[in-house]
RNA sequence: GGGCACGUAGAUCAGCGGAAGAUCGCUGCUUUCGCAAAGCAGAGGUCGGGGGUUCAAAUCCCCCCGUGUCCA
């Protein structure tokens, strides 16, 4: 990056001098001299018991502080964004301010909520987990207090200049910070292709902060200017407060009251992790997560654990709902989302809790059994085994530890031992991606008029082409739905051209028809729409809306929508729970839904501004997820669901006709999936179902009411079959056996041997079995042959110890070219149909004679 | 999304290439006025599903399903 690009006017007018690091060797900017960087590493922490800036500050007076300046100087204030970043899918969670507006507001697709904008954005970052405690500053849950300009050609906010400016005078002017103990570092930031200048602010050893100006598209070698450059800056609220009070750790300085309290009960450490974990357990678990094993769900779980486990190994320690109601309690303040649905939240860690519980003492059980098998062995307990059962049994090597008679040590970098063990692997993240890419249209193509929300149930109309490119057409105006938000597109004719499939992209609707349309801009088409099929997706739509708040309603308000497929045919919802629904509460959902359809209830479809839609119904709003800009589409079922969604929808809760839950499952831990379907679709299937019955029913010869009786009685008689065929083959075997000892020419004695040798028509399983039966009494010898399945099968079993049944079938396998084997007991071999099984039944019938 | 472990009788598990087992529970008998208990006898298994290798697979290999766990 240019030297020029951090050369701001306002360095200059203020004496501000470039200097350089001895250290780092990166040019900064400072009013005072320094022969290197005021920022860790390259110097010490300068403010423990010197704090930087004019008074201590706590959290809440900090961010006040923060947001109050940015407000008075031009920025609107913004309320948090969730934690769980469910607006995209590269990333779970939210790990800094300007994940708020990735991609569609830095991409210049849509609007910022504001321009300029100050928020105070909690995140989660669980990379340096294991430094939490450790190491006096880090945090799984921050909060990245930011100001952000969004700016476009001929509409320019402010930039670089500007930006700096105001990161000084609020250091300086509003928190009192000594002007002269500042340095601007240089640096160069790059990320998802793009890349600018930035500047790092530290003081007293402290990065306060980090100004990013995202200026380039990276083009090969070359930089090309974004047409859109956005401010990114990032001040740590943890920090601040740390550096006004100037404490040993970071964490005494932002736990308040907490921190004192706990202290009490548990070292520094722990103590940290556990109002940490807490933290940041009271965010996700209110941002709709559930702990479970995997996605995001895994990190709630992980959290949980770790702080269960150091619980458990404190004798005084309170609850886990304790600390979390403590924490809560300090958070709420700011945010009063957080522990207003404490009951639903403490049930939730609570099935979380018993599954730790259960899961470890199943491991203590299999760990001890596993050192049984190891010391049997004559092996011992390794480190290794630790590791192994920690991947696999999920127990911790302190407990695993307590379980074993003889422990080996637990290597001290246990969790990075752990962590080396998954090195290997390659995660692949495979998002479903279209079948066919959709053709972007120029940008000379005016955006598409939707009309489908205004009048979402005319069937016909007519339109201009607009563009034309294969078989994709864009009309000046439309009234088809593209795909979007989990409801397919609609069908219907375009020209007299079957529409196969409908797409959105950018401002434009794309309509793929079957054929290669000759049509000229402006040509004036004929479209209509299969209004069925709209009907029964505007059904299924607004179904799945009132199944969600039935949901909410009925297992409580933990339950988020994690996907959801509204087709034609059916529709499903995945939901976030923490077990499998019951047959009752399946039931009682179902009757609430169709309770509020016959309620007949409105279902309001407006526009509001984001801002003020959040604060009227909150994050709940986002339940199908990544819903963009600054205006936002409103579904509400007064007093019952609110919902930002782009579908098309019944305009009352009766022309959902019936809802019909055809299954619940559970695709994944936390996450449960219910099928159903409703209006027509739902009458269509009751008929279906009830055809299944009765044609059940039929071939029964019962009625219907009856079939489960019937069922039964077929079972048993199944059953009872199955049973007299064993018995019968049983039978018929005792027979062949008995038959076979008291014939002379198949049985004789020799040597006090009982020797049976014959040729009989069973198979593999029948020739044991006659054979078992053949030498239940001692000193007997069975020599059995037969051919089936293709194969020349000899078997021979044997119960005098003299004679073993291996030895006599080596010597007769040569006789017909059998492989095979055995032990002394029993021993088979197969060889070519058509082997002379004769000969080496003989060939056995001597050896056994002899004694082999 | 990936790694690892697990899936065998109603329950808990052993067996890990050669004739499916143990413990508890269940049924019957003996003993007892009855119960508990003990003894004896017995029933109960497509060894999660599907392919493959092999003379032979619960056992080895591949795919799928389910459960647990660790990691992103």
């Amino acid at each position: 990056m240019d030297e020029g690009e951090y050369s701001l006017p306002f360095f200059h007018e203020h004496g501000f001098r470039r200097q350089r690091c001895v250290v780092c060797t990166a040019w900064f900017w400072s009013l005072g001299t320094f022969d290197r960087c005021q920022e860790a590493p390259c110097r010490d922490y300068g403010f423990i018991g010197r704090p930087i800036f004019r008074r201590p500050y706590s959290t809440d007076e900090m961010r006040e502080a923060f947001l109050g300046f940015f407000e008075r100087h031009g920025h609107t204030r913004i309320a948090r964004y969730p934690t769980v970043a469910r607006w995209r899918n590269d990333v779970f969670f939210t790990q800094a301010s300007i994940y708020d507006f990735q991609p569609w507001v830095t991409s210049g697709a849509i609007p910022p909520p504001a321009n300029p904008l100050a928020i105070s954005q909690p995140c989660l970052r669980f990379i340096d987990l294991e430094e939490v405690g450790r190491s006096g500053r880090h945090l799984t849950v921050f909060e990245m207090m930011a100001h952000h300009a969004f700016n476009r050609p001929g509409h320019e906010v402010y930039f670089k200049d500007r930006c700096v400016a105001l990161c000084h005078e609020l250091l300086t002017v509003e928190l009192g910070a000594d002007p002269a103990s500042i340095t601007y570092k240089e640096e160069v930031w790059e990320g998802g292709g793009n890349l600018g200048p930035s500047v790092s602010v530290g003081a007293a050893g402290l990065e306060l902060a980090t100004l990013v100006f995202m200026e380039y598209v990276r083009d090969g070698e070359q930089l090309r200017p974004m047409p859109l450059t956005v401010v990114d800056t990032g001040y740590g609220l943890e920090r601040f407060v740390w550096a006004s009070r100037g404490t040993k750790t970071a964490y005494e300085a932002v736990f308040g009251d907490a921190w004192e309290e706990l202290r009490r009960t548990f070292p520094p450490r722990e103590t940290a992790i556990l109002i940490d974990h807490a933290r940041a357990v009271n965010f996700l678990l209110t941002d709709g997560v559930v702990p479970s094993n995997s996605k995001e769900g895994y990190f709630a779980r992980l959290l949980l654990r770790r702080a269960l486990r150091i619980l458990d190994k404190t004798p005084e320690a309170p609850t886990i709902f304790a600390i979390l109601d403590r924490t809560a309690r300090d958070l709420a303040a700011v945010y009063p989302e957080i522990g207003r649905n404490r009951d639903d939240l403490h049930r939730v860690v609570e099935a979380e809790v018993e599954r730790y519980r259960e899961a470890i003492a199943r491991a203590r059980v299999a760990i001890r059994r596993q050192e049984e098998r190891i010391r049997a062995t004559g092996g011992r307990v390794v480190p290794e085994d630790l590791l192994a059962w920690y991947d696999s049994l999920g127990v911790p090597p302190e407990v695993a530890v307590e379980e074993l008679r003889d422990p080996p040590p637990v290597p001290d970098d246990f969790y990075a031992q752990v962590a080396a063990r998954h090195a290997g692997e390659t995660p692949t993240n495979d998002y479903a991606e279209r079948g066919e890419a959709v053709p972007e249209p120029p940008v000379s193509v005016p955006p598409t008029e939707v009309r489908y929300y205004q009048e979402p149930y005319v069937e016909t109309f007519d339109a201009h082409v607009a563009h034309v490119d294969g078989p994709w057409v864009v009309l000046d105006r439309t009234y088809f739905y593209p795909t979007g938000g989990g409801q397919v597109a609609d069908r219907g004719e375009l020209g007299g051209l079957d529409v196969v499939d409908v797409a959105r992209k950018g401002p434009w609707v794309l309509h793929r028809v079957a054929g290669a349309p000759a049509w000229q801009p402006g040509e004036r088409v004929h479209g209509r729409i299969d209004r069925g099929r709209r009907l029964q997706l505007m059904q299924h739509h607004t179904a799945t809306h009132l199944l969600n708040g039935a949901l909410r309603e009925v297992l409580g308000p933990h339950v988020w929508q994690a996907g959801a497929y509204k087709g034609p045919e059916s529709a499903r919802i995945d939901i976030t729970h923490y077990r499998a629904l019951s047959r009752e509460e399946l039931h009682r959902v179902e009757r609430r839904v169709n309770a509020v359809v016959r309620e007949d209830l409105p279902v309001k479809s407006y526009f509001e501004m984001r801002n003020e839609a959040e604060r009227r119904f909150g994050f709940t709003l986002y339940q199908g997820g990544a819903v963009p800009g600054k205006e936002l589409r409103i579904i509400e079922v007064p007093g019952f669901d609110v919902e930002a969604c782009g579908g098309t929808h019944c305009t009352h809760t009766s022309e959902v006709g019936a809802l019909a839950i055809l299954n619940v499952e559970r695709i994944q831990d936390g996450i449960v999936r219910l099928t159903y379907v409703s209006g027509e679709r739902a009458l269509d299937v009751r008929d279906e179902h009830e055809e299944i019955l009765r044609e059940a029913a039929r071939r029964l010869g019962v009625p219907v009411a009856e079939l489960p009786h019937g069922i039964d009685r077929l079972l048993g008689e199944i059953e009872e079959g199955r049973r007299a065929g064993k018995a019968r083959a049983r039978e018929d075997i005792g027979q062949t056996a008995a038959r076979l000892l008291a014939d002379p020419s198949a049985t004789d004695v020799a040597d006090g041997i009982t020797i049976t040798a014959a040729r009989v028509d069973l198979d593999r399983a029948g020739l044991q079995e006659l054979a078992r039966r053949l030498t239940r009494a001692p000193d007997h010898v069975a020599i059995l042959a037969a051919e089936h399945d293709g194969q020349g099968l000899l078997f021979i079993g044997s119960s005098a110890p003299t004679r073993s049944a291996k030895a006599l079938l080596e010597v007769a396998r040569p006789a017909f070219g059998g492989r095979g084997g055995g032990q002394p007991s029993a021993a088979t071999a197969a060889g070519e149909p058509g082997a002379p099984l004769a000969a080496a039944v003989e060939a056995a019938r001597a050896a056994a004679r002899k004694g082999a």
